[in-house]
DNA sequence: ATAGACTTTCCCCTAAGGGGAAGGTAAAGG
DNA sequence: CCTTTACCTTCCCCTTAGGGGAAAGTCTAT
């Protein structure tokens, strides 16, 4: 099938499939004449593989060494869970640098009487004056 | 004050000064002789401003608007407290996300032997067979 | 005078594509 | 058969917030 139909397949973009082409993630057959891309089931199949590990925050790099993982059919689980315990530790300690911005930042908020007057605890807390 | 002083005061980078002066955020005197920059004590504490506010997570961007309230001793507190409430709303909801996120692949990791066997509840997921 | 530390501008690089131009191709309608 | 329209290709620039490093100019101390 063509990309388009191969893209909307997958939930994914053309820019996306000519990219993961590009960066030799999913590589369709190409035809030399027209050099029209020519996807099968099996590369649509790859592709939705890709995009839900993305929806999952695993990085394009990341994604590659799954489907590498996912087209071995004698890999290890261990690897794949390796993979995803590292993922769910990096999202641990961004969820509490957040929180921690969170509740900083909401703070000073609450400080602020956010009317006409200039006086601010959030700019003063900003320039170190307190 | 030349340039590499001016960042130790600020706790940032040379490259970070030479990018906030090209980008007309904070801009210290040049001499046109040499072109060297002389940092003033304003802009140190103009400097240190942003380098806090960025790492509240304030895009540039924002940092220059906080600046420019900053600098307007008349500006009502208000505006700032909308762009910080904005930004809380920002974080909130990217923590919602994450979290999601967490949770669904902590399941599947909980779910994955991790063992020396290839068969994988990750990979199943991620290739949609349930 | 010269070595070493510091400065300048300039250019390329990052992640993951998005936007759009210029030009080739395919399917459908007349 | 021809044309329109939809789709395809490559190519190049753009995004964030600077980092890395080269080449060349400047300052300071010896």
């Amino acid at each position: 099938m063509k990309i388009l139909e191969a893209a909307k397949r997958a939930g994914l973009t053309v820019k996306t499939l000519r990219y993961y082409a590009n960066i030799g993630m999913v590589t369709p057959h190409q035809d030399p004449a027209t050099s029209y891309r020519d996807y099968s089931e099996e590369d649509v199949a790859k592709l939705q593989f890709v995009g839900k590990a993305r929806r999952f925050d695993f990085s394009v790099e990341e994604c590659r060494e799954l489907l590498g993982l996912y087209e071995d059919r004698n890999r290890p689980s261990r690897e794949v869970k390796a993979l995803t315990l590292k993922k769910v530790a990096e999202i641990d300690s961004r969820l509490a640098e957040l929180q921690s911005l969170k509740d900083e930042l909401s703070g000073l908020a609450s400080a602020c009487d956010g009317d006409h007057r200039p006086d601010c605890p959030i700019l003063n807390a900003l320039s170190g004056q307190t």
